[in-house]
DNA sequence: GTTGAAACAGGTTCCCC
DNA sequence: GGGGAACCTGTTTCAAC
């Protein structure tokens, strides 16, 4: 399909505020309403656009502790990997899970109230999930940089 | 301010998609629409949703290669630190960048086209920037969960 | 907090170029 | 593909309970 300059630059809006009328953005992208409508019906219908969702502030609702944990499996075997996989998807206290090259096998994104409810995390239900055989947490002293937006 | 168990779940519903109409929403809840308004107006007015955003899918925009990316600097003075966070900034490559406890200073998240966007980045923009001493970097081999969702 | 209704704005469709 | 106008759905405001 094409996806072009306009295309690019609507998605950076979108990303930056998905509430804004498509009057906005037609004065943005110097097009009419009508064609900024079709260009957005258009990326979302072929999936360039996933969804959109509301951004919320960690700190005000008591998440404030962020934790980057490495995790080394047991063993290899596809049956650990997807196991512990479906395992950790459950987990509501991670918001990411990469599979990674390097001296662990994974990273997670793990995001708690405290440094207490973190160490219960820990304890209660991370080192519980199956086939786990070591792991390394780094704490987030900072958050320096944190965006949803991908630039073209 | 009153925090309660509603205002929670409608943070949820927002998450998860923040199209959805307050009639939709009101249903879920088991509200009025004017109840979900308000609602929804004082969680924004008091900062506890930062933004709204599309979600891009960042394969179909060929930015399909993730990589994590230690970084350690020379020296930790505060104008050093100072100016290595303003840098990393301004690269539109990074989407998150935090400084952590542990072996290394900081921990960034990078999202370029594929492995050789990612070298040219790490050679020509990342290890120019001020002050760095050393990098660690792995690559995503798999992102086996991702969401921008605080769970309560 | 609820209901209902009125006013308005924006999304959506259609027809034109 | 883009533009303009009509239409229609959802948001916003308000009053009364």
């Amino acid at each position: 399909m094409t996806f072009d300059n306009i295309d690019k630059k609507l998605l950076e809006y979108l990303q930056a505020d998905s509430k804004q009328t498509n009057k906005e953005l037609s004065n943005k992208l110097n097009l009419s309403v009508t064609a900024v409508y079709e260009r957005i019906k258009k990326l979302e219908k072929e999936g360039f656009i996933d969804k959109y969702v509301a951004l919320v502030n960690k700190d005000l609702v008591e998440k404030s502790f962020v934790a980057f944990c490495h995790i080394k499996l047991i063993q290899h075997s596809q049956n650990f990997v997807m196991e512990f996989e479906k395992e950790v998807k459950d987990l509501s206290e991670v918001l990411e899970c990469y599979h990674i090259s390097g001296d662990y096998d994974y990273l997670l994104k793990i995001l708690v109230k405290d440094i207490a409810a973190f160490r219960e995390f820990l304890v209660k239900k991370l080192t519980s999930i199956s086939h786990i055989g070591s792991t390394h947490s780094m704490f987030v002293i900072n958050e320096v940089k944190h965006t949803t937006t991908i630039s073209f």
